[in-house]
DNA sequence: CCATGTATCTGGAACGTTCCAATTCATCTA
DNA sequence: TAGATGAATTGGAACGTTCCAGATACATGG
């Protein structure tokens, strides 16, 4: 396999300089429509492939940007995910992606391959859990950061922080489920002591108080089949439960089938059952799941600009970001659906 | 912000030449020890990073691949593509992940970007279409490039195509549907003229074929959604249909509840149902799930080897790798499942 | 006809690494 | 002791760009 052709070798077919060649290719105004037209034909039939990492240890400026997520299994991740990245895509930059599977020396080590790959920035969904995670490597190199979904480090001047405003959508859903007669409602999943479950809790806890209800709090660890089992323990330890709002929508979804496994009917009369971050599978279950939508499409492409604009324009961001959230409310919880988007 | 420390400055601040930090870099024997641990101990007060850009513009070999998949969103896909990256990220390559939302033009710009970022090879999943695909940006860059679960560009010398053995799933599944008493099996789901569709739609008519049975074919865009609506029509439109072969685990899920929905029960003595791909989701529906089961994990890990065989030591792989696939049969299509591995 | 301006184009010095050939210095061999 | 051996280190030339400070050619105005 031969060597490729340099910007040299171009110059040399189209009878100009280097330079010439390095102007055409970013489009420089000083350079005659004919001599651009002749470096062209010489890229085209030399095949010619311009060489960024070249280009950017001159001037810096990489059009990289790293994403680290925790759990790109999960759909709401993967959702997150790919709308930012497309976003960036649209703006000419390139994301460089990878899971950590919850695991912090994953996740350390994968961030420092990406700055040593040459990141502009990054953006991480932090994995919990203890010891070294990768953000003192960022802060080391100086790099643009923000932690997203979950904040874990907490120097959020230096990697502010962006997250829809979970407990302002689980008070929605509490909300809404005494609204809809519900009188002992249980909160399912999420694992304690996290921030996540702690904020979807907050609301929930406190729209309870001031109802003057009970909280009842089952956490674990926030899967389907975690949630297909809470059916049957529901049933069986605490059979007064009327409704159940569910840390995340799998747990939820689980839930559901859960039910069907059992024979419980779900939704009014029966289980009233609502969701959080309304995934995509939550209008196809049967019934419809209720659930608290985050717009985690939108939130992709706002993270998307934001960091663009810290890259770009060097606009930091505000230390917390929480866009605004509400609720679908289909047939799990309530006859009258909301009006769907 | 101030200049990064380049292996100049580490050299000067351990009293060394840069030629003797640049062999510490890349762990040569042929350092003294103690030398070692002074330049180890300069970078740390530094804070030096790798400029592994630099570092390819000499001797190349980036440490990046390129991914590129047509649909991420759909959980096979994205299961796919994080084995695949965690695979490499443990052989210490980094993946570049774009999702091209089954659009040709989307694919072909996505390519353009990772040649010029310098991966080092491609791994795609082609969107379905015609126009520009990005293949020939390849051809002309001279990259290794595999085309995996799907086959666009014929030139399978150039971009070998591996894919789980789809035809087999497809007969091994129909087998099982007819041995169970099934007798007019519908095939549901999948756009015709795609091979995909097409090679899971030839074990199935090959097998009622060979048991003198007709086929049905519904094809159709291969959603939840699709598989809801399929319920109601499957009921009105071809009441003796009494098992379904599902194009993809979606299209089974969402036939699934969509049965929960007008109340047709699923299983031995209802419509037993038969999904494909064995997605996570399979295991926790109600009833659970039978499926081809693709080993997706493992596929990607495979795929992952094959690239970096080719990329590192230069082996070509095999124009054509159809890996085996097997049967997981659970309740939604027999009374006596089989185990789970 | 000279000075000035304008539109194009160009040579060479960066950028931060790697790699090769060369150098140093101590130790070994005959 | 001269020479060889070998381990450890080093200087400098790449690698393919960008960018700056000219250079060139030609038209313009006085």
């Amino acid at each position: 396999m031969e060597r490729r052709p340099t910007i040299i070798d171009v110059a040399r077919a189209a009878g100009v300089s280097k330079s010439t060649v390095s102007l055409v290719l970013q489009n420089s105004a000083s350079v005659r429509a004919e001599t651009r037209a002749a470096v062209r034909a010489a890229m085209e039939a030399l095949g010619y492939v311009y060489n960024r990492a070249a280009a950017n240890l001159r001037s810096s400026g990489a059009g990289l940007i790293g994403l680290v997520i925790n759990d790109l299994r999960n759909p709401f991740f993967t959702e997150f995910a790919i709308s930012l990245q497309m976003a960036l895509s649209e703006r000419g930059f390139a994301a460089v992606l990878a899971n950590t599977d919850e695991t912090p020396a994953l996740q350390a080590q994968v961030i420092g391959a990406m700055i040593e790959h040459g990141v502009s920035a990054l953006i991480v969904s932090p994995a919990y859990g203890g010891g070294e995670t990768g953000f003192d490597a960022i802060a080391r190199a100086g790099l643009p950061a923000m932690q997203v979904l979950r904040r874990v480090d907490g120097r959020t001047d230096l990697f502010p922080f962006a997250a829809p405003d979970y407990p302002a959508g689980s008070r929605l859903a509490t909300e809404h489920l005494i609204a809809e007669g519900a009188r002992n409602i249980a909160f399912v999943g999420g694992l304690e002591g996290r921030m996540v479950t702690e904020e979807r809790l907050a609301g929930y806890r406190a729209t309870l108080a001031g109802a003057g209800l009970a909280p009842l709090v089952l956490p674990g660890r926030s899967g389907r089949s975690m949630g297909r089992a809470m059916a049957r323990r529901l049933a069986e330890d605490h059979p007064e439960v009327d409704a159940a709002l569910c840390f995340n929508d799998q747990v939820a979804l689980g839930l559901l089938s859960g039910c069907a496994e059992i024979g419980r009917p779900v939704g009014p009369g029966g289980l009233r059952i609502v969701g959080f971050d309304d995934i995509e599978d939550c209008a196809q279950s049967w019934p419809p799941l209720s659930s608290v939508r985050c717009d985690i499409a939108g939130f992709g492409q706002a993270v998307a600009a934001t960091i663009l604009a810290w890259v770009e324009g060097d606009v930091t961001p505000p230390a917390e970001d929480r866009p605004a959230v509400d609720l679908v409310i289909r047939a799990s919880s309530a006859a009258q659906p909301s009006k769907e988007r």
